[in-house]
DNA sequence: CAGTGAGCGAGCTTCCGCTTGACTT
């Protein structure tokens, strides 16, 4: 073997194997192989900096792996990606395989094709040291402020804390988000909406006030103005409009809309795209690159030509305008544009139709819309009123992109005011009778929390994060527990609105539900007092603009213009200082909150974080008598936490007596209200208050729940069950702890909810095999 | 799902960015 190539990713080795030939050998390091070691700073503070760095437990057989490829081949290739986590990638690779940097061949392709791939093999070069030197200085930074803050942290609020570059800002965007939240004042007003009737009948004409009513006195007066109006089509204006597709997806982009579009996860979609990466059908799934190769631009033009017709082609060049983009890949897109379809379960081939649809829409011609708006004016014996009412219309003149995809928006509910519809045929001049008009009363809402997808775009936006870590960060923040995914129902909110019709004015109260909210993230009392923590002592760190100023520093150092050394101690100095003197003088910030004092025994009530979560304290830590604690419950928080409610808290766990020789005690746990008893729980159902429930309802719960759990064990003893043979391989169905499934082949298919494991006949068993919902055995934690 | 919450002190926790395995109801 001659030639050794080393990429960073093994699905990407395969592929290239083919296009090298005999002479080559394709490998993957598999991402970096070497980093700071995890259990200390790793960083020689004295020395320059210098970082000590170690190859990673799980990487030890993949390096001896390579060390012994490194040995038969006559020429390495280093082939990382192009950009600063690439260079440095091929430089430990480098350092650690111990090649002659004289001899060993760094490459770069941006593309996985046969040509561009032999380009990259006639034009080598060596190792960017200065790209290099920036990748070290961005990975120290991060250590330093990461392993400086957290322990402040662990000192001063609560253990195993952390603190990041990224992390902590986007913990800070969720918790300013939610200020606003708390500072809006919903305001009210109205909306004026008419029907028309064109004389004669034949029309019907929908339109909107150009002028909203703050005040309901206001709109009253108004809509017994309208009582006796003329109405008429004043003017008609036509113009034409287009727009324009989206760009190809980045990874970025393709988490928002999959969100939107299919309610996946940001883990999710990732998940998801790998699997479509790993089966070769779409290009890499990380990318800030919007840009599309000459290969994919052919091809998709073909497509776009071949369906639709060769007016609905229109190529594009997208530039990438995300900050700190690194544009090591392509977009994110089909490898095959032919394939609109793809065989496979049906999460993945819903997100590959995403990505197909969006990178055929992404060279298509514009749609051509022609906007329509109808002037109605108002008149009465005084003369014409200042509003008017308008009506607006589209009308797609030529649909283009539109043929294949719509991008979605953010919003929750679509505008109604934006409705548009084809109008019916006016002509300037025309008289409007009044059929009904109505002002409906709304409210402004306050600024939508962020969903996970959204708070990736407010950081891309910022230029924090890289493609790879936006669903890894979320996870963090979410571990931490500094903020929370929830829903929110809809809040009942009092609406009035004035009808008016065949001369009478009508009032009427009705309730609509507002504000209901899905997958949105909260911070708690944790993330809130982290944030205030870092936001007095670590003002700089926490700055939205200190990522784009350090990496304005990178860039500085990758050109050579400055000296990686020199960027870490000019911020190192002055916030280590600040490390020693927030250890020193900073106060330990538990949140806490005097709530209340006790009717009964006149102690101060207190609500703050603890050791192992938030609680209530009463009496004081001062006091002679020791306090009381108790642990607060899921969904209390210490700003809002009554009085009432943390007095109720000491009520339980309660001793409500014996049965069987053993306690049985009631109490209320992270998940909900239960009774304990001889070493098991039982959860209450909701009807059942923990504070006033009885021992013979105790009991009672404690038989129901042993009773099912033995007809579970009956059912389950029939359990694997065959229901036939298919092809020659054994359906078998089975219930498991997630449910009921099939085995077949060595896989496991879900069962549908209506369908019964114990009476499944064998058509049925092939259904469920044929819809292909592949049931993934749940990835379990290492143990360490 | 308990217990804990002050303080004593051993020994633990922690960053960001690049990439996949092996776990098997």
């Amino acid at each position: 073997m001659k030639n050794l190539v080393i990429v960073e990713s093994p699905t990407k080795s395969k592929t290239i194997e083919k296009f090298l030939g005999a002479d080559y050998i394709v490998l993957s390091s598999n991402g970096h192989i070497r980093d700071l070691s995890k259990k200390e700073m790793s960083i020689d503070i004295d020395h320059g900096y210098e970082p000590e760095y170690q190859i990673a437990e799980e990487k030890h057989k993949l390096v001896s792996d390579l060390k012994r490829a490194v040995k038969e081949a006559e020429t390495v290739w280093l082939a990382s990606d192009e950009d600063r986590e690439g260079e440095a990638i091929a430089w430990h690779l480098q350092e650690t395989l111990k090649l002659d940097p004289s001899t060993t061949k760094r490459i770069v392709f941006n593309e996985i094709t046969q040509k561009a791939i032999l380009y990259a093999i006639s034009h080598p070069r060596t190792i960017d040291m200065n790209l290099v030197d920036a990748q070290q200085a961005r990975r120290v930074l991060d250590r330093i402020v990461g392993y400086e803050i957290s322990p402040i942290l662990w000192s001063k609020i609560k253990p195993a804390l952390s603190a990041g570059r990224v992390q902590s800002v986007a913990v800070r965007l969720i918790v300013e988000r939610e200020e606003e939240i708390k500072n809006f004042v919903s305001q009210s007003f109205f909306r004026v909406t008419s029907q028309f009737l064109t004389k004669g009948g034949k029309m019907q004409v929908h339109a909107e006030l150009n002028h909203r009513f703050d005040k309901p006195d206001e709109a009253e007066a108004f809509m017994n103005v309208l009582k006796c109006c003329n109405f008429k089509v004043e003017s008609i204006d036509t113009k034409p409009a287009k727009r324009t597709p989206a760009p190809p997806f980045t990874t970025s982009t393709l988490q928002q809309e999959a969100s939107r579009k299919l309610g996946f996860s940001v883990a999710r979609t990732m998940q998801i795209a790998q699997q479509l990466y790993e089966n070769g059908f779409i290009t890499y799934m990380r990318t800030d690159s919007v840009n599309l190769s000459d290969l994919a631009l052919d091809m998709t033009r073909e497509e776009v030509s071949y369906m639709y017709g060769e007016n609905y082609v229109k190529t594009r060049r997208y530039q990438t305008k995300t900050k700190g983009a690194q544009e090591a890949h392509e977009a994110i897109r089909p490898t095959d544009m032919s394939k609109h379809v793809i065989t496979a379960e049906t999460p993945q081939r819903r997100l590959y139709e995403l990505i197909w649809k969006r990178t055929i829409a992404s060279q298509m011609a514009d749609a051509e819309i022609e906007k329509t708006v109808v002037d109605i004016s108002i008149s009465n014996n005084d003369g014409p009123l200042q509003e008017r009412f308008i009506c607006q219309g589209e009308q797609v003149r030529f649909d283009g992109f539109l043929k294949v995809y719509m991008e979605s928006t953010d919003d929750d509910e679509p505008d109604e005011s934006e409705d548009s519809h084809t109008l019916p045929k006016l002509v300037e001049g025309m008289p409007l009778g009044l059929v009904v008009a109505q002002a409906a009363e709304h409210h402004t809402q306050h600024p939508p929390r962020y969903t996970e997808a959204s708070l990736v775009k407010k950081l891309e936006d910022l230029g924090i994060g890289r493609p790879s870590t936006y669903a890894p960060t979320i996870s963090t923040i979410l571990k931490r527990e500094y903020v929370i995914k929830e829903d929110r129902e809809a809040q009942p909110v009092d609406c009035t609105v004035m009808i008016l019709k065949d001369g009478e004015l009508d009032t009427i109260k009705r309730t609509e539900k507002m504000g209901s909210e899905k997958g949105k993230l909260f911070p708690t009392d944790i993330g809130t007092v982290v944030n205030r923590f870092l936001m007095e002592h670590f003002s700089n760190i926490m700055d939205y603009n200190f990522t784009a100023t350090v990496e304005h520093d990178f860039d500085d150092i990758a050109a050579g213009k400055k000296e990686w050394r020199k960027v870490i101690d000019k911020f190192y100095v002055p916030f280590h200082k600040n490390i020693k003197l927030t250890q020193q003088n900073s106060q330990r910030t538990s949140g806490e909150r005097l709530v209340g004092v006790d009717p009964k025994t006149g102690k101060n009530l207190y609500a703050k974080i603890g050791r192992y979560g938030t609680l209530v304290q009463l009496g004081d830590t001062s006091s002679e008598e020791k306090p009381k604690f108790a642990s607060m419950k899921k969904g209390q928080s210490i700003e809002t936490i009554t009085l009432e409610e943390a007095l109720a808290l000491f009520q339980l766990p309660r001793n409500v007596g014996m049965f069987e020789d053993e306690d049985v005690i009631v109490s209320i746990g992270k998940y909900g209200p239960y009774v304990r008893h001889n070493g098991l729980f039982y959860s209450l159902s909701k009807s059942d208050d923990p504070y006033e429930i009885t021992l013979e309802r105790c009991i009672e719960i404690i038989k129901i729940k042993r009773q099912i759990e033995d007809d579970k064990m009956r059912l389950r003893a029939q359990f694997p069950r065959v229901v036939g043979e298919y092809e020659g391989h054994t359906v078998a169905s089975n219930i498991g702890r997630y449910g009921p499934y099939i085995s077949y082949k060595g896989k496991n298919y879900k069962m549908p909810k209506e369908i019964d494991p114990l009476t499944i006949s064998l058509e049925e068993a092939k259904d469920v095999i044929m819809e292909g919902d592949i049931r993934k055995p749940r990835s379990r934690k290492k143990k360490a």
